[in-house]
DNA sequence: GGGGTCGAGTTGTACAGCCAACCCATGCAC
DNA sequence: GTGCATGGGTTGGCTGTACAACTCGACCCC
């Protein structure tokens, strides 16, 4: 319809997306407050020049993304003007440390190929028996020690993990590169106390707390890619999500969650001072 | 089309949440398989006797839940069999705990009302100057104690809460009973130190590391209903989400959480010519 | 002023169809 | 065997239509 500059432009694929793209431009900038209200689908579609299922489906993007609400009967209502990071910022150090204009660095520490226990059979969807690739990696901001990172790869990936310079900074863009896409990831935080290698490479002292990351990640077919563990210093970073009635993804998990009848251990690990130390140089990842 | 028991059954509201449900319980009880394939969708539309768009509104569950990937060309794939849980069990501790088999407990420790500070006005969308209602309550698994929980209320929601018993289980529930209901919630976490009130409810060490999870949750139309702390005891809970490169939700924060600029109101002319110029105020952003 | 009714406006649900893009097994050429 | 082309199967994207369910302000009655 109108061609007065506020097409879909941005050539970002789909059409759905370049609208998504646009509408979520205009919200972070403000254009219609907080708290403020978004035309009526059927001005949107008139607006963009394309039907109202088109436009339902960039709305379902920025709704699934926290920007706006959604209810029968009235219009849509902005809900933050936050900035919503993308997929590839949760996954990757890297990627992310460069959203906040932070140096990123990686040290690898060790990487050794041994057999998989029955845990990373099973989590990596491996036979009985296989080997895994398993890396130690310090991560830096700005030269700054702020997480340990500890990898589980099957051999497919780390074969060419394996290959890579010592001192590479993104495993994750590096294997791009040799086809290897990371698409979907189970998430599960929670805090442990720093064991010998830890307090070593992180500098801080045995026993503190730190924030634990613990990540099964798959490709588009599903296939996991790698299990990892990764352990940041206090202070360094927060995670965020939103979720909704409409559609939530995040749960909390009772901590000593896998097997056994939660009723049994209660009062013995209630205080942990550090133990947890040594029981597992395998990254856990979410669920069993 | 064939009405051999297939039918999607559970009268549970619209069509495709109720073949959702159906295939969530063949996929939870591993009819599947892990990592195998779902039939195509247009077999699922005949089955199930429904359109083949019905058939992807209640893929597109599956898939934001992270039981199901997605790509063009090929089958759908299983992702994992994790039971998800829903969003109530994620917003409210009493109806986690009692998803984990445990009993819940709350034990208000003070009720304060005072006058709101610049933070809390901008985050619950109050006007400068006005009153707040504040809790501190110690939460308790099976009569352990576990969580503290620092809640701020706006006084529409503040009045019913100071109406409640200060031995209320669950406020959620007893807000739901009065009309407020929670539907969207950013959360973020982190680690933090025990205070001293901290240390003297959970019986731990003063300084001793916690999980700290801060939250925001608002109602359907969008209007803040709480601001909420809460702090863990080490061991307890673990947070999980899972995210994609279809859709996330879930990011990572840099902790010096950059007080960001003033939004700018520039591109107020990037609105969709529309009527409702006068209703919006604050451009705070929604940042926690 | 208080309270209820009504209706315009808006989003949710469901249907049907069409084509493009993509995956992968098959089979053929070399 | 190896590599490449082909083609069927499958999901993604977009359009159009129709109706149901819901919100909320306007309006009327008392």
């Amino acid at each position: 319809m109108q061609d007065d500059g506020a097409r879909p432009v941005g050539a970002g694929g789909t059409l759905y997306r370049r609208v998504a793209a646009d509408l979520r431009e205009a919200i972070t900038a403000g254009s219609y407050g907080s708290g403020g209200r978004l035309p009526a689908e059927g001005a949107l579609a008139k607006h963009y020049g394309v039907s109202r299922g088109t436009i339902r489906q960039a709305l379902a993007v920025l709704r699934s993304d926290g920007l706006v609400t959604s209810r029968r009967g009235t219009r849509r209502v902005v809900l933050g003007t936050a900035r919503v990071q993308s997929f590839s910022e949760l996954l990757s150090f890297t990627s992310w440390a460069r959203s906040v204009g932070e140096e990123p660095g990686g040290a690898m520490e060790s990487l050794a190929r041994r057999p998989a226990d029955e845990r990373e059979c099973e989590q990596l969807r491996l036979e009985p028996g296989s080997e895994v690739y398993v890396t130690l990696r310090l991560r830096t901001l700005s030269g700054r020690p702020v997480m340990i990172e500890r990898t589980v790869y099957p051999p497919r990936v780390g074969e060419v993990v394996a290959q890579l310079p010592a001192d590479a900074v993104s495993h994750t863009e590096l294997l791009l590169e040799h086809g290897i896409v990371f698409s979907d990831a189970d998430h599960t935080i929670d805090l442990v106390h720093a064991d010998t290698d830890d307090s070593r490479l992180l500098g801080c002292a045995a026993g503190e707390a730190l924030l634990r990351e613990r990540r099964r990640s798959t490709d588009p077919a599903g296939v996991p890619v790698e299990l990892s563990e990764d352990r940041y210093l206090p202070g360094t970073v927060a995670f965020t999500v939103h979720n909704s009635l409409a559609a939530s993804a995040l749960s909390r998990r009772h901590h000593p969650v896998p097997e056994q009848h939660p009723a049994e251990q209660h009062a013995a690990d209630r205080r942990i001072p550090e133990q947890h130390a040594a029981d597992q140089q395998a990254p856990g990842a979410a669920e069993g």
